[in-house]
DNA sequence: GCAGCATGTGTACATTTGTACATATCGAAT
DNA sequence: ATTCGATATGTACAAATGTACACATGCTGC
């Protein structure tokens, strides 16, 4: 009874769709991603990727465009969970050694994305939101500096440790996130906290 | 007189054409990179791309290697200059906001890099011996995990940076990497250094 | 039941693509 | 000067690609 809710039946195809894009960027990458792979995936016949989606760049798009979101929505919610700066760090570490943004799939995801951001404009908005939204999330327990800094940590650690053969275990890394939280009170003064 | 140098009349069209994948992929991105774009960006005729390079793959790899291998460079040079900690903290600082690393056209060929290499062994074996030539300059001045720190950091920061509608300015990177950089003495004793 | 329409599908087609190759051209050794 | 092989180029072509579209199908409101 919704507007449109409940089309035929296969409502969530459209969604699946998008899903599958994904995947055959995450095992292809997208300069070999294709209509028919995309179809194959699916498990849908070609004419129904064309139904749903006018070209194959827009239904790139959407599909970083939720990748995004969810990687977003991924840390916002890890830290959401924490109490007070302590276990915000603990968050922190968890989601760079490997819970939330270490999977290869999602590290490979992100670099098709970075790539794929720098050309389309509406692509690099979501970027720069989900990057606020981070920050946002970790000025509840540090100063801005210090969130960026962390932010940018996570990218980075991520990044070398999917590449390095003998990735930083967890105490390097929480080493390296003390380092980077501890010293904010040299030069700045303290922050709402709960 | 050399064994088989000066081959014809245009001795450097191989490396033009290298320079050109490069130009085509910055500003097309690799999945719109093609023999005959790099033909028109290099000036020669289509056949001599394909007289050059077996299989455009192999020509992209190269050009991804050739990238890697200057990016390496330019840092090792930057960091060659260094005489103590305190320049090579200066040396790190000018890298992230700006000389080397964080010139849009790098960054965005890195990213392309990244996501080529995570399907090209021979690239990702590259991008390793480029991250270990930068800790291994950087740690001439700075314990391990701190150079790992550090490398990180640039890599991440400029990531950030170049999404971001506002940078971090010089005095904030300043701040940034004194933290990691500072703290060092807390867990682990002094380095070798000049 | 029926009409109307969103949903779904197979096929067709012009373009672009990677690559092969026949042929040309030039440099160097003799 | 002639030979020979590396260098260089234009053309050709099968395969793959994005997209259009004519047609089918079943749901929804009457």
């Amino acid at each position: 009874m919704a507007e449109g809710a409940a089309r035929r039946n296969d409502p969530e195809r459209r969604q699946r769709i998008v899903a599958a894009a994904l995947d055959v960027i995450a095992d292809r990458g997208v300069s070999n991603t294709t209509h028919r792979r995309i179809a194959a995936a699916a498990g849908v016949p070609l004419g129904s990727v064309t139904y749903y989606f006018e070209t194959l760049e827009a239904l790139l798009t959407e599909a970083f465009v939720q990748l995004a979101e969810e990687a977003s929505d991924a840390f916002r919610a890890k830290l959401a969970a924490a109490t007070d700066r302590d276990s915000a760090r603990e968050a922190v570490i968890d989601i760079i050694s490997g819970s939330v943004w270490a999977e290869p799939r999602t590290l490979l995801l992100s670099y098709e994305l970075y790539a794929f951001a720098a050309r389309h404009p509406p692509v690099a908005a979501i970027m720069r939101r989900w990057m606020n939204n981070s920050r946002a999330a970790l000025e509840r327990f540090f100063d801005p500096l210090t969130a960026r800094g962390l932010d940018a940590f996570v990218e980075g650690i991520g990044i070398h440790n999917s590449i390095d053969l003998r990735p930083l275990d967890r105490a390097a890394i929480s080493d390296l996130v003390a380092r980077v939280t501890n010293r904010q009170l040299l030069s700045e003064a303290d922050v709402h906290d709960g």
